[in-house]
DNA sequence: TCAGAAATAGACAGATCTGTATATATTAGG
DNA sequence: CCTAATATATACAGATCTGTCTATTTCTGA
């Protein structure tokens, strides 16, 4: 039974579709230019059915956000087990996965990059969202790089992470997908710079 | 004369306290996000003057970004001046400078990013004006690394953009200044990884 | 079949948004 | 001093925003 004022958070059809819609409008529009009406317009769902899904439009947006970064943990994890174990194989999967991406007619950038650029408060929940977001993806790149057998591990993948961030952003503002590729080049030479552990 | 529907673009002092403020108030919390009536009030300004300084919020917007864009180049040129001749040590001068930015207590990521980010669209105004503003900031790096005569200065530019970009959003969206020195490091490893010319 | 859950349409409140209109006051230069 | 530009307060239009309420219909599982 779901009472008066609470919240279904199971998964339903309804509730997936909206998420899917309200993500790609915020992706392509931004997260306060696009207004729950539209979302709704666009989904063919009616309000109260959003709302009682979600407590709020906030809460759209964190749900949408936790449910792309679920897609992209998950294609990215696939990119990785086809690269099969060497670690410099996987780290240039990553680069050839934001590649593809990159080259996709719908890329505008980092949804959690421009969720914190629209919420800067760092108590906001959304920012808050995004930012664990990036902290896994970070993670992800220490692992690999912990394979790689360098003496410090953390201190490449944080480059690497910047060379990552940095390509998203510039790909996005000079519309040159390319950007993947030419910081590949850059990882690797950081990572042969890099001292290997004997 | 000023006739009926035109708009002042000459300097004034009501013209620089309302870009100052309404840059402030975007670079805190948005640009979709603060309202015309917040600027004004803040300002303490009259809403036909600013109407009567830009034509649109659009503009204003637009204006705000590009007296930013000529106060952050300005204090870069002076910091690039007090690093001498040397390009290794201007290179290391731009980090300097993105390290003591980082640590100011309203720093809130990069005001063009963000820019980027909620006008996503190539075509509007303030996006190519965004864009516009890192082209430059990119030409600046390639100046300096063609003056450490390495065999694709372009390149090693290019990387080094990526790393300062990244380091930006890393500070921003962790809270960490000492980004900009990481970043350092890396940026110093890529010139010297990079081939010199004889 | 039938009960309860889920979704619907539509109106509505109340706030906020950008931009305009108007009439008055202040300021500055010749 | 007087004129013309500049700024002011205030009201307003019209759109849009989030979120609530109600009454009805559709769906679904036992």
């Amino acid at each position: 039974m779901v009472g008066p004022g609470t919240v279904s958070r199971r998964r339903s059809p309804k509730r997936d579709h909206l998420l899917d819609t309200a993500f790609r409008l915020f992706y392509e529009k931004g997260y306060h230019a696009v207004g729950i009406d539209t979302i709704l317009a666009e989904a063919g769902v009616a309000k109260m059915t959003l709302y009682n899904h979600f407590k709020s439009k906030d809460e759209l947006i964190i749900a949408a956000l936790e449910r792309r970064a679920g897609e992209i943990t998950s294609m990215k994890e696939l990119a990785l087990e086809k690269a099969g174990e060497d670690p410099e194989r996987k780290l240039s999967a990553l680069f050839d996965f934001s590649n593809r991406w990159f080259k996709t007619d719908d890329f505008n950038g980092c949804a959690f990059i421009r969720a914190l650029g629209e919420y800067t408060d760092p108590a906001s929940p959304i920012h808050v969202a995004a930012q664990s977001v990036k902290q896994s993806s970070l993670r992800t790149l220490e692992a690999i790089c912990r394979d790689l057998k360098v003496k410090s591990p953390k201190k490449l993948a944080f480059e690497i992470h910047l060379l990552i961030e940095g390509a998203i952003l510039y790909a996005h503002t000079f519309e040159q997908p390319q950007a993947a590729l030419k910081a590949k080049a850059a990882a690797l030479s950081l990572a042969d710079a890099a001292d290997k552990k004997i």
